[in-house]
DNA sequence: AGACGACGAGAGAGCGCTCTCTTGACAGTG
DNA sequence: CACTGTCAAGAGAGCGCTCTCTCGTCGTCT
């Protein structure tokens, strides 16, 4: 192993004749640095190859440039097959980039790493954290925030804690999907939610309650959690209770997937007898079978705006409490 | 903004009526600290939260107890859709997580992101280094070896680059699929190779062509990149080049996925006319119509072998150079 | 022409921690 | 009983950087 001592403020300063105080001034970009001088500076930087020591950097300012960002591990299971999971990390990653700030990923899956996260987070260890994700009422965001740490998170936390975040139009979408069902001449419409302790799921749901409820139709529900299998159970389900049904929204373009096989597998052609509309226009869904008309969410959008507005937090400005971005229906073939 | 000073390791010595030093010795576990004085430690600890300041400790450690997973960007988008970007991800975190180490997640994208990436690594901001993905001939790795950072690839990087890598077993895994495609009775296999400037491109293109040739078999071959859109593009070719093919392996499964499509679409049954098998088992393969025989590569496992085979790197252990992992053929009904 | 203001550059004090070196206490040995 | 060996705990020196404060040198205003 090479010992290739790097090299100090203190060696560059040396090389430029200054003191290392002009060295940090010209560094950081201060602007009360002479031309020459600065010219000097430069040069000795490039030629010795330093590069800031980060470590002796924040023990002084009290900043790590560093942001984390949490997401249960779960997340990474569930939506191991759609953009979601990849998709924020893109969004946080391209602002954080912008920004030169690193990203800190933190995975929380067992208990054991929920406590890892909140000593790191709560150490002061990163100048501001992200949250993905949550499921049910996590204690942690709030309890940032009340340590004055910032924070947001990615939809809109359950249980109002008083947290900046993040999210899309779910009953946007959902509404705008139901009404095309509904203009497509359908009435028995049915819907396959998404887990009950989320707030996608929560709010997909209730979307769907409100718009079917509006047009006067019944309320056929069967509850899944985002994934493949829980969709082919809820739709099997719903076929048996309601073997008349001709519309069904799912959640997630998952659970509308599985839907898709579990229809045909009954019998039911697409969208001829039953017109399906999922959610989250993954990848997959332009090439299911048949192609899937779904609720566009803008993920990595999703991803960068909850970085700009910790961004800004961090920066101690003022942000709005809630920030939600729309939604959209991509029409393919099956509705 | 509460001004919550946090608690110093000063604070914590006033407290338990000590020194810093042995302080220090509790947190850091030191075995010659007597029972009752590593007791009263212990809770001022925890009377005061005392979290220690990482930067601080980083400084004169020069450990940073963190590592970084680099990963060109274009990666999140082409893998978008399968597990293998989330599913290295999380192996890596499982195993830092263990290890309690932080991962720092670097994206590069542009060529600016590139030199950011450079600048991080190099500036040994890191205590290692882990390399996902690699496109082309990347110098970068091989440099921070050079500089006796502490490196590990995924895939044997191309160039023989003396950098440690661990990579799955393309060629195993693609031998085993054309004998299954052979022992059911095909003989005219095509492949969808994969992008030729990247080893598992390379390497499954490669696995192909000497299985054909063992078997005396024709080479029919079109390249890729893994994508849906050029798996599409490469069937369509193959079948006008081609058009009495009986069997196709892709080289992903996102490929593999598009050539049912197109294959569908030209009116070729599957697998009655044409097998298919694909390389990934991404979650998709067992829901696309018909489901898709493929080689399994253990993902995850990738990312934990890397994350280990870096820790013991970053401990001074030697390690060997390559670690293979199997892959599987998994039946399904395309082949 | 003298004095004052402005601004650029250096000096030096830490930031919070680890770790070596030293001291002190006690037990064991001749 | 004196001496040495052992082990636990403290003292103190930095790690590399930023930032305040101070000083020196001009330019400018009266």
């Amino acid at each position: 192993m090479t010992t290739a001592q790097r090299p100090t403020l203190e060696a560059v300063a040396a090389r430029a004749g200054v003191s290392r105080a002009t060295v940090s001034r010209v560094v950081n970009g201060s602007t009360t640095v002479a031309e020459p001088i600065r010219e000097a500076v430069t040069r000795a930087v490039a030629e010795l190859g330093y590069v800031p020591n980060l470590a002796a950097r924040s023990l002084v300012t009290q900043r790590t440039d560093s942001i984390a960002l949490v997401m249960p591990e779960a997340a990474t299971r569930v939506f191991s097959d759609d953009q979601v999971f990849p998709g924020i990390i893109r969004g946080v990653s391209q602002e954080l980039e912008a920004a030169d700030k690193q990203l800190v990923l933190m995975l929380a899956g067992s208990p054991a790493g929920h406590h890892r996260v909140e000593r790191y987070t709560t150490g002061r260890h990163v100048d501001g954290v992200l949250f993905a994700s949550l499921h049910g009422a996590d204690p942690l965001p709030g309890t940032l925030a009340r340590l004055g740490i910032p924070v947001v998170v990615s939809g809109r936390p359950l249980g109002d804690v008083p947290v900046p975040y993040v999210d899309v139009d779910h009953v946007g979408g959902v509404t705008a999907a139901i009404r095309h069902l509904i203009d497509s001449g359908r009435r028995r419409i049915a819907t396959i939610a998404g887990p009950q302790d989320m707030i996608a799921g929560i709010e997909r749901l209730s979307g769907y309650r409100s718009a079917v409820a509006d047009a006067g139709l019944p309320e056929l529900v069967a509850v899944g959690d985002f994934t493949r299998e829980s969709g082919s159970a809820a739709m099997r389900r719903l076929l048996t209770e309601h073997p008349d049904l001709d519309g069904v929204f799912a959640a997630s373009d998952l659970m509308a997937h599985a839907a898709l096989r579990t229809l045909r597998e009954a019998g039911r052609r697409v969208p001829e007898d039953v017109a399906v509309i999922g959610f989250d226009d993954i990848e997959t869904a332009a090439y299911t079978e048949p192609p899937l008309t779904t609720v566009r969410q803008p993920i990595v959008e999703l991803g960068r705006r909850m970085t700009r507005q910790l961004l800004r937090l961090a920066a101690g400005e003022t942000i709005e409490q809630a920030v939600m971005l729309p939604t959209e229906l991509i029409r393919r073939a099956s509705a």
